[in-house]
DNA sequence: TTCCTGTTGTATAC
DNA sequence: GTATACAACAGGAA
């Protein structure tokens, strides 16, 4: 730390933040304060993009805020600008007479190349640097001949000869910060570069739901903080066994951090391998917390790679399905009005709290599409948008295009049951109870199906079904029956304009879908029932703020790698 | 061609 | 709690 420049600082720089809304392991921002005089750290804020809900805006709020904190305590700060990037650019370069601009890989579709070249054209030099993922997705792509690996085992095998993932780049302090650090006036910054309220995004601040995740780096990292004592259940951590209909969530709830970058996917993967090191064993991917990881960055590849990710039409991994269209039963399954008490709790909390169990999210997209409703996974793609707090292009459309059967899951015959898979976990109906208080005087007996309970107990209950609560939209037994039909006429379709495969022995269809490939599955965190720490001492707290001891052995802020484009 | 595997199904039997 | 049928897919290895 501190290396004094052994010269002037020549550069004037803004490190532009989208993502990556941290300063532990940001090499971008590193390579910002380096030889720098001048430094702007930006917000851009752009209405028009995204579809993000009030709990999201409030969400990546406070993470601006925090961010705006930790900047201010180095004599810095945060300069929020609403606007597109093309158009705010180009004035900033002018106001700050900016030489450089550094950011962040993004993996997913966006303006990067024109903000780039419009950077070239005011002579500022353009650096970005790859720290949301854990590996460098065009590399990946690279080496397996610019395809996406459509398998997670294929993915293993190329991240394999590339090695394990780089370490987090040390923590930005005061000693990278020379000069003015960019700000002009502080009496006026609030008014011109503040972070703005959620009234004046026009959001309606009646409409958040409680306060369970706040966002930013500071909740990142003191949620991760208190992960580090439960070395044995974070050792034992295998997805699958975590409990959808747990009252208080059975997994992390990290995903909303490393969605916005408030914690370093490098720091989580380095900090767990260390957790993993100390133990005789530990689970191991693809079900590990270093698995989950895995599977994000399965995502992140195959967003990269595979045309059209986010859409059936024009997607050549998508099998292409005639789904209805049904507003009524859209809007049913968005409010919690299906009438299954199951489906009906999971959106309720998607809904007023921004995060549900990953296997919660599996039942409700599989009741959405292949199972019950037969709406398409699209539709369900843009709700998760709103509502998840850690909505993620990639992780979001690779797992509905999973969920719903178009994509890297083939055995479709497996269907989620509205009523039996919360039961599993859950015979009393707890987290139904919870979430939709209406039914919460209902017999064990009932509270998954309560229209099958006699009028006397909905009366005993005080509930009854029709008038205060809905009857099932769909019966589950015929509409799973009927789409597992539907399934395997669109796979046959697809069969038939398969160049590799021989003609199924099956009476040919009227030829609609396209020739689909086919592959595999994604993640969010979660999990796992609360277990004892079983006697193992607690470790040290590394994570106050700045996290040194992760931090890249060497001091090299950023290797000039391929990373600075021009 | 055959065989095995695939993070996370359900219902029934013991 | 574990085993099995259910009805059966895609991809990759052998």
């Amino acid at each position: 730390p501190g290396a004094s420049l052994p010269h002037p600082s020549p550069h004037s720089s803004i490190h532009w933040f989208r993502k990556g809304l941290r300063l532990h392991d940001n090499p971008a921002l590193l390579a910002a304060a380096t030889d720098c005089h001048r430094l702007h750290p930006l917000f851009i804020l752009d209405p028009s993009s995204g579809r993000a809900g009030t709990n999201a805006w409030r969400f990546l709020l406070d993470a601006l805020r925090d961010l705006d904190r930790s900047l201010r305590e180095m004599g810095s700060r945060l300069f929020v600008v609403q606007g597109c990037p093309e158009e705010v650019f180009p004035r900033l370069f002018h106001a700050w007479g900016t030489t450089r601009l550094t950011f962040e890989v993004d993996t997913e579709p966006s303006r990067d190349a024109t903000v780039a070249e419009l950077a070239e054209r005011h002579g500022v030099k353009v650096i970005r640097e790859v720290s949301h993922t854990l590996y460098d997705t065009e590399r990946v792509l690279a080496l397996n001949n610019g395809k996406a690996p459509l398998t997670y085992k294929g993915l293993q095998s190329l991240l394999a000869s590339l090695g394990p993932p780089e370490k987090p780049a040390p923590t930005l302090t005061l000693e990278h910060l020379q000069g003015e650090h960019g700000v002009v006036d502080w009496v006026s910054h609030d008014t011109e570069y503040g972070v703005p309220t959620l009234e004046e995004l026009g959001q309606d601040p009646t409409e958040v739901g409680p306060h369970l995740y706040p966002g930013g780096e500071t909740a990142a990292l003191a949620r991760l903080n208190s992960l580090m004592d439960r070395t044995a259940w974070l050792c034992d951590f295998k997805k699958p066994e975590t409990e959808p209909t747990s009252l208080s969530p059975s997994t992390t709830v990290l995903s909303p951090y490393l969605k916005f970058g408030c914690l370093s996917v490098r720091t989580f993967w380095w900090w767990l391998d260390e957790v993993y090191q100390g133990q005789r064993e530990h689970s191991q991917p693809p079900v590990s917390l270093h698995g989950q990881l895995l599977w994000r960055e399965f995502f992140y590849t195959a967003g990269a790679g595979i045309p059209n990710f986010d859409r059936m039409v024009g997607n050549p991994v998508c099998l292409q399905v005639n789904w209805d269209n049904n507003p009524q039963h859209l809007r049913a399954w968005r409010e919690g009005q299906t009438g299954y008490p199951f489906i009906d709790a999971i959106m309720t909390q998607l809904r007023t709290e921004g995060w549900i169990h990953h296997l919660a999210r599996h039942a409700v997209a599989c009741f959405l599409t292949r199972g019950d409703l037969w709406i398409s996974w699209e539709e369900g793609l843009k709700v998760f948008e709103e509502l998840l707090l850690d909505a993620d292009w990639s992780l979001n459309a690779g797992n509905w295009l999973w969920l719903s059967g178009s994509a890297f899951f083939h055995r479709y015959f497996h269907i989620y049951s509205p009523v039996a898979f919360g039961k599993k976990t859950d015979r009393d109906g707890a987290y139904i109870r919870k979430y939709l208080p209406v039914l919460k005087d209902f017999p064990a007996k009932y509270i998954y199906e309560p229209w099958k309970a006699p009028r006397a107990v909905q009366e005993q209950a005080g509930c009854l079904v029709g008038t205060h609560y809905p009857q099932p939209i769909v019966e589950h037994g015929a509409a799973s029956k009927r789409n597992l039909g539907r399934m395997k006429a669109a796979r046959a379709q697809k069969g038939n304009k398969s160049p590799r495969r021989r003609p199924p022995h099956r009476p040919p269809l009227p030829p609609t879908g396209e020739n689909c490939l086919a592959h595999a599955p994604a993640a969010f965190y979660s999990v796992a029932k609360h277990r004892e720490n079983r006697g193992e001492l607690s470790r040290k707290r590394l994570f106050s703020l700045p996290r040194p001891a992760a931090a890249a052995g060497g001091k090299a802020i950023i290797p000039p790698s391929s990373a600075t484009i021009q």
